[in-house]
This record gives C-alpha cells, sequence and structure tokens, in this order.
DNA sequence: TATTGTTATACTCTATAACTATA
DNA sequence: TATAGTTATAGAGTATAACAATA
C-alpha cells in the first residue's frame, strides 16, 4: 500500500502524458469542484438546511448512531465544527442526542423520524437543480460521473 | 437544445436504472464534492492564497484581461464578492487594475508578471495533496476524472 | 493525565442592499 | 435612467485555543 517511489514514477508518467498547454489535472478537478460547490451552496436558499448538514445526516443514515467526535471524523471537519452542525440540526428537529450508557462524556446523535423522513425525501426536491443539470446529460456521461463520485468521494475520505 | 419533454424521460430512465437501496448519482455527486472540496480548502493553510483566488486567477490566465464584472459573471459569484476577491489579489501583487480607455465607469483587471508566474509554477506545490492523491489512482481512473472534471465544470458554468 | 465535548473567537467566502461615479 | 463598481452588513462554514466534565 505504502510505494512512494512507485506513486512518483506514475506521476511522472501521468504529468509527461499532459499536453503542455494545458492545466494539470489536478488544477482542472480543483477547479470544476470548487465550481459546482459554489453552485450547490447557492442553491440552499429555498432550503433551511445547509449542504453541510446534509452531508452530517447522510452520514448518520449510513453509519447509524454516532458520537460528535466519530461524526466529526467521518465527515472530516474538526470536533467544534461539527458542535454547531448537530445543534442546528437539533433545533431543527431532525437528529436528537442521548447519554452513552457508561461513558458521561460522550453523547450519542442519532437521525429522528423526522430526520431520516427529511433524507429519504426532501432532498430529491432539494436537488433540482443538480438532477436537471445530469438529466441534460447523455447515459454514458451519467454513468462517467457516478464512477467519478465514487473516485472523489475515496479520495476525499483517505 | 431546448427539450425538456425528453429530457423529463431521461430523468426518469435515470431514475428508474438506478439501484433502489442507493443514493441518487444528484446526491452521491453532491456529497463527494463537497467533501473534496472541503479537502482541498483545508489545504489552504501553507498558503496565502485561496482556492477562490487560484480560480480567479486562472479565469484571468485563460480569458486575458477582463473588468470586475466580466470576472465575476465568469466565476458565476456577485460582483461585491469578486471585489474583494480582486483587492486580495491586488495587494498581494497579483492583478493590476487600469483604467478603461473610454468608459471610465470600468476597470481592467490583468495578471502581473508576479501573478503570471505564480499561477504557472507555484500551483504545482499547492497541489501537493491532490497530486498525491490522483498518482495513487490507476491510469483509467485518471482518465476518467479528467473527463469528469470537463463534464463538472461544464455543468457548473450554465 | 487523557478523552469528549463545548464555548470563545476569528477568518474566509458568499450574498443582498445601499451608495458613488460615470454614461 | 442605466451601468460598473464599492462599501456596509450579515450569515454559513471552518479553524484553533481554552475550558469543563468525565474516565
Amino acid at each position: 500500500m505504502d510505494e512512494p517511489a512507485n506513486n512518483l514514477v506514475r506521476y511522472a508518467n501521468y504529468v509527461v502524458e499532459s499536453e503542455s498547454d494545458q492545466p494539470s489535472l489536478a488544477s482542472r478537478l480543483r477547479l470544476a469542484v470548487v465550481r459546482l460547490n459554489r453552485r450547490l451552496r447557492a442553491q440552499r436558499a429555498s432550503s433551511s438546511v445547509s449542504l453541510t448538514q446534509i452531508s452530517a445526516m447522510f452520514c448518520l443514515r449510513k453509519c447509524g448512531p454516532l458520537s460528535p467526535s466519530e461524526l466529526a471524523a467521518k465527515e472530516r471537519v474538526q470536533p467544534p465544527s461539527m458542535t454547531r452542525v448537530i445543534a442546528a440540526l437539533e433545533e431543527a428537529g431532525f437528529v436528537s442526542r442521548r447519554q452513552h450508557p457508561t461513558d458521561g462524556r460522550q453523547a450519542i446523535v442519532e437521525l429522528t423520524e423526522r430526520g431520516t423522513a427529511y433524507i429519504e425525501a426532501e432532498i430529491c426536491a432539494r436537488e433540482a437543480w443538480l438532477d436537471l443539470r445530469l438529466a441534460e446529460l447523455d447515459p454514458a456521461e451519467r454513468e462517467l460521473l457516478s464512477r467519478a463520485a465514487e473516485i472523489i468521494d475515496r479520495m476525499a475520505g483517505q
């Protein structure tokens, strides 16, 4: 798994392969992600739930109840950031908090029925803009993005 | 170009195709982009230039000198947001501002020599994290991400 | 002493509304 | 009156540092 030399070789190959008058793959992927993220955040106006909050709720739905620290680690943010996300979700009634049965320091955060329903239903409407953009692509492009989403998420989770 | 009915059909097909126990492509792509964006922003600590500023400089390098409004439109942000980006870049000496020859209201923003050098050189170092992640992929995955970056940027630019 | 979580504080990115200067 | 740009202000998202409670 840990083969820096090999990675460097492959990296060199990849650089050499790229056309010299075009930005690197890293540059292009970064700019694409920055711009799509900006557009997605701009769609939040119609909803009271932010992208960050939705991302955390997705994580809870996928993983089940988690402590704030676990949730912060999975979302790759610092604990104080997650404190704020959880507080907002709790106030909205989308997650509940209870004490850990044996460790008084820990809390356990889980989706409420309302939070689950929100994630499973309202998100579709919320994603209308992206859904439309995706619908304008041809099936091969969507298939490509589907695999790209998997790779990107894997990279971001490292 | 404008075929909503066709898009709806294709959208329906795409929904039917997806596995019912898996989040939609829109959800997965959105979460992947949010998480990678977060990781990329976290890499900014070592540099004084933000992702947003770099994105604007890339645009200037690609398009040549632009007015603040044109730059804001291309980056899909509001003019006041671009005002701040330009001010920061100007203070850092990466862009310069001059008056439009005939229209006194307009300004023209362009990369300085220093800004051009920055974009063409220092970005590579700045993207070390993403470069490493990309180097760990196999060539087919990088090729896939290269095409995905193109599609994503096109979607975000609409 | 180490871990979990929160509070305090600050910075970036973005937006809208209101203003100034020019056309 | 319309356009280009800036200033004022606000809110989201994130971080680090310092603190409290528990193990």
